[in-house]
DNA sequence: TTGTACGCGTTATCAG
DNA sequence: CTGATAACGCGTACAA
């Protein structure tokens, strides 16, 4: 493999030279520039990343963190790593998905050995300890979500409150009044997710304000999960003609457990997905209306904002928060104000 | 951030003695490692990855491929991480998830810039550009999956083979002869990806040997793909009894339109899902039997056998075959032969 | 058992 | 505009 040094002599040029011009960082003479690039092409030059990262103390490398034990990585973290990846092959830089188990030690490692630049947090709940490891260590990162006071850090993230309000005035001019929230019951219990708790306020807060129905059920995120929730769901809010769901894994069992026990989506029951894919409101059916998650923008955005702050070219904080498009699909209709509600829908 | 000369200097020795003990790579005497590690402790010492890698000329991080076109990272390819992640740890590698362009001078970059010492491929297709490129490189890699001459080269791939025949042995016993497999068309155009082909070849190969009846079907992979040949299957093979699934995505929708069409699972047809998870099993109504894809024990092999080559503990080629357990689900059930098939199943 | 000194391939500074 | 040359932080013969 050809060195600098290399090409420096077959150039006739000192190694300096060369490093200029692989660079750019200073203005060379379009003659020995031709040379030089001249001498790289025939040596099939590549510069050593390794060598250069110790000489200029970058690595040019952001790590994504990927906690090990979160056995789903989903559609949606592919998603935002791509996005991320793209974003940053253009500024220079390349993110990958690093591993990291949860204890404490395996953070620290990564970031004190110089392998990596800036890292970047995902799935970051409300205490997460994660933030002090960094802070500590001084490295750069950006959040993707926030923790619970994010106001002194750089954070992208969903913007989750404006997602619940564009769902409810939707189903509002449908005529709906009466709502049931479902969510996740393993994550809340885990510390206290971001999301879950912020949607769950901001659904509470709209339905007070607007005189609405508004509750609150949660059940696991599986699919066995969802189908057990169909029957808690008429015994528990039987009045309700919309449903938001916080709980990507178990939307597909739930509607298809209505459907058994002869309530009709859309007729019966208008239904939104929040936060997911397109692919996920597909499985069922009928499909699901859903607000997506914006995820290969948040990557993308995540990764500007660090990359900003290493390259120093970003002076404040940044705290952007992104809403996704709406997907209609097939589950919204207008209320069955007329029929009383869904325990007696199909009758 | 302490170096080894600090580290040295604080504990009266020099910089190599430190570097031994750091690496214990010769012997020191217990009097001065304990004055290093007393010394290290108290500056808070960390080793500097980069320079490490400089001066050995290897960086410990195996780069897990991750072709950026393609937006779905399953769960499957999730759970592979992570057993890929913890066998390096335990190795002393880092591997991590490497997104890579389509564009072939992505993968030169990566590889001839000194960043990492190996590679893994997965998604491997049978005429994969990629692994002529690391060949030509000569980047030490390993295959998850075969292309179509892997002979000469380290593998680790799943038994489709075996997991087709165990399928057919099953379904066999419980008195199934008319078979249909179902899989993935899109991937098949695509340029020849091995476990759709190794499939449909044990599959066909199979039911010529045992006199069985087996005709091969796609459809997209797509939920709505799956609902589409629910109806098609109903039309063109309307005497199968047992259902052989090769594509995740359209296997939910499939059973879920099944249903609708009067055609009960298992009771008029046998479902198997070959190479998938009980996750995605479990969106499925009835929960659909499944021959796992070791997806984790996977990763950790494909690892090994990387490490194995890299620290050249490796003599001979590796190629492992892996089979899955089987997960019974609620979707096998003795054939209707009384009945004369699905077209008038539900009669 | 420990120390010296050089090399790894670049970048960066400073002089010319 | 170009060239010497000193870092960068660590590994490792070789010498002591």
């Amino acid at each position: 493999m050809a060195t600098m040094r290399d090409v420096a002599r077959r150039a006739g040029v000192s190694v300096a030279t060369v490093s200029f011009v692989v660079n750019d960082s200073k203005p060379v003479s379009p003659g020995t520039r031709l040379r030089v690039e001249a001498a790289m092409a025939e040596l099939d030059f590549r510069r050593n990343a390794v060598a250069r990262a110790l000489a200029s103390r970058r690595t040019r490398i952001i790590a994504l963190l990927f906690p090990v034990l979160q056995h789903r990585l989903s559609d949606t973290a592919a998603r935002f790593f791509t996005g991320a990846a793209e974003a940053a092959s253009e500024l220079g830089y390349t993110v990958v998905l690093w591993p990291v188990p949860n204890d404490s030690e395996s953070l620290r490692e990564l970031t004190s050995d110089g392998l990596i630049d800036g890292v970047i947090l995902m799935e970051v709940q409300l205490d997460d300890h994660r933030v002090d490891q960094l802070l500590a260590a001084k490295t750069p990162f950006t959040l993707i979500g926030r923790n619970r006071d994010p106001s002194a850090l750089d954070y992208v993230d969903v913007d989750f409150e404006g997602m619940v309000e564009q769902s409810i005035d939707r189903l509002q001019s449908l005529g709906h009044r009466d709502f049931v929230l479902l969510e996740e019951s393993d994550r809340l219990e885990l510390e206290g997710y971001g999301p879950v708790v912020r949607v769950e306020e901001t659904f509470q807060a709209v339905c007070a304000e607007r005189g609405l129905r508004g509750r609150t059920l949660r059940c696991a995120g599986t699919p066995a999960g969802g189908r057990t929730f169909a029957s808690t769901l008429l015994a528990e809010a039987p009045h309700a003609t919309a449903i938001l769901i916080l709980n990507d894994h178990a939307a597909v069992g739930f509607v298809s457990e209505l459907g058994k026990l002869g309530v009709s989506v859309p007729r019966d029951l208008s239904v939104v997905l929040i936060g997911s894919t397109v692919e996920v409101s597909a499985m069922a059916d009928p499909e699901l209306a859903v607000m997506r998650l914006p995820a290969a923008e948040l990557g993308r955005m995540g990764v500007e904002t660090l990359v900003g702050r290493l390259d120093g070219t970003l002076g404040d904080l940044r705290h952007d928060l992104l809403m996704g498009g709406f997907h209609e699909g097939e589950s919204l209709a207008v209320a069955p104000v007329a029929r009383g509600g869904l325990g007696r829908a199909s009758a």
